[in-house]
DNA sequence: TCCGAACATGTTACCGGTAACATCGCAGCA
DNA sequence: TGCTGCGATGTTACCGGTAACATGTTCGGA
């Protein structure tokens, strides 16, 4: 510290750069480098200039560690999703980490796989870093972990799901409605015999749910109902419809939990030599890119996860800056018809 | 603050309740709760008992900006990928991310997309958090970066590519010995025709450059290379075969940077009666599930993702444990010979 | 019986910023 | 000319932990 003009190399990080250098450099007090930085307007352009040719000089990184700490703001997001390998969670993820970006917020991200301990000790753990908002998927949450989240006084943004009494802000949509429009669609086509192939996830089985129940409410059969593991990937598509292809009446009407179970489906068909869309229609969900550039294309319902990522995204910075009233985003879906059906 | 056994809610994240409180209510010093939590065999067991039914008492979450701040050691890694949206990237993200969670480390993901001025940017941003570790995408910086993360005295793993002078570590392998394989593979079974769609990122373009250059090498022909968008998604594999669809030699081995673009062309091959692998030959790269998972199976150059998020989160924890020597590692590629080839 | 490790716990000072308040200088105005 | 108000900048104290050192306690061996 003997020269504070020059960056002492190795001493520690950024050769203990600090705001004091910075400020002795430039002839000010720390307090007016800290203004440069965050509120700019409120400091004269003669200093600020001085002020940024000395940080550009030491090459001086500020700490957002201390003036998270100090300001009580940590500029940062957690998100926490089951998984990213599936554009179902990456889309939104993306999207979400681009635009909090852009409103100066970092995003760390938490996989919490899809056992529920998994996703509470994740929040839990994230919940220490001090987060300014929190992104969850899902919108059912345990007591316990009710009044951790309203303990932490921060805006919740839940996502992909729907509830009636939500932790906070809510972007998503009633996955039991998409499993009911689906069993319409088909049911609208003339069928009277379905199938799901069903992955192991809350959501995906609700939409499973959603589908059968109306089923049954039109007074027709559901001849099998598969489940697989989650998250399902292509090749569980096509074991699962190899697993009830015997028990498929003479035509079906499958719905899959995801494009990947449907895409796995339809090409375990072509093995098996069953037509589709004649003797198997099926339906995905997702709209994942294959569901469109297949050859040829089959039917899926579409959701938009980027938009679930921006909407999240923007519902949480209003909040942060001040609306107070939880607000609740329904995303529309819609079934986009193609080939398969 | 008038009653200390009670969490006061109502006044701020996390009711206030904060180490001090813990050490009242335990009947110890603050140091002792720190220990606790950090370093439990260094206190007793009847202790450390009271100090945690006091912290499940008050709902304790321990601040770890404040912990980060005072032990200058923020427990976090700062990851900058291109995008998660291909498994080139998710699955390493995915695996290091858990692997590095299981350290006790949380993951800061910044997506940089494919231009260098927004990755230099993502990697100053994060720097202010004062990650432990950084892992980051390709092996290649310009100078300032250079300074930049020897300045900041924190391990860096690249992944996804070598370098002569990597910064650090390095987890990955060279992309031009990749497309030099793909050209022998083909040249063996007979090809002396050749073709390639490439996206515009730096690796899938090195990979096309070796490619090449082994044809030239072999004196066999390129007929076609034609460039796409990076990421490229299947659709722009079935757009960029249409493209070169009419420079088709009689029969052409081709070459797609990702599994995603050589399965559009083989869809887009369908579609305009080109048959593979009689009159065009396939080879993808990835490995991804649809290499694997479609009917039939084509052929690609399988390089482990999660192989090098397990490695990377391997070599830095040996490096944050006091492991001193840069390493290298060089991860396997090997073609998968399937169907379409 | 006494001494000194080894262990358990407490005390002090500091990490690097920023909120809140204090101060200063100067223009506008009676 | 003196006062007021406001923009620009400085000062002080604190955010909530933990490193480093100090102190107290226990127990085995000479």
């Amino acid at each position: 510290m003997e020269h504070p003009t020059l960056p002492s190399r190795s001493r520690g990080p950024f050769a203990s750069v600090k705001i004091t250098d910075v400020a002795a450099l430039a002839g000010v007090a720390p307090m007016t480098v800290s203004r440069v930085l965050n509120t700019p307007d409120r400091v004269s352009q003669l200093t600020a200039a001085k002020v940024r040719a000395a940080i550009e000089q030491l090459g001086y990184v500020p700490n957002l560690i201390a003036g998270g700490l100090s300001s009580r703001r940590s500029r940062m997001i957690a998100a926490v999703v089951p998984t990213i390998a599936s554009p179902m969670f990456h889309e939104p993820v993306q999207v979400f980490t681009d635009a909090m970006g852009a409103a100066g917020y970092h995003v760390m991200l938490a996989l919490s796989g899809y056992e529920p301990e998994a996703e509470d000790a994740q929040i839990r753990a994230v919940l220490a870093r001090r987060p300014d908002g929190l992104l969850l998927t899902g919108a059912h949450r345990t007591p316990a972990m009710r009044l951790l989240l309203s303990d932490a006084q921060i805006p919740v943004v839940e996502i992909w799901d729907v509830s009636d009494s939500p932790t906070d802000i809510l972007v998503g949509f009633d996955h039991g409605e998409v499993g009911a429009a689906v069993a319409d669609f088909f049911a609208a086509a003339g069928h009277t015999h379905y199938a799901a192939l069903l992955a192991s996830d809350p959501r995906a089985m609700a939409r499973s749910q959603g589908f059968a129940q109306r089923v049954a409410q039109l007074g027709h059969v559901m001849v099998a109902e598969h489940r697989l593991p989650a998250p399902a990937a292509i090749r569980d598509g096509r074991l699962g419809l190899r697993a009830i292809a015997q028990r498929l009446a003479g035509r079906t009407a499958l719905f899959g939990s995801s494009d990947n179970v449907a895409y796995g489906a339809i090409l375990e068909a072509g093995v098996l030599g069953i037509a589709v869309p004649n003797q198997l229609s099926v339906c995905g969900f997702g709209d994942f890119d294959i569901s469109r550039d297949a050859e040829p294309g089959f039917t899926t319902v579409r959701v938009d996860g980027a938009e679930i990522g921006r909407s999240a995204a923007e519902q949480l910075l209003l909040r942060m800056n001040g609306a107070t009233k939880p607000n609740r985003v329904l995303v529309p879906h819609r079934i986009l018809p193609r080939a398969s059906t």
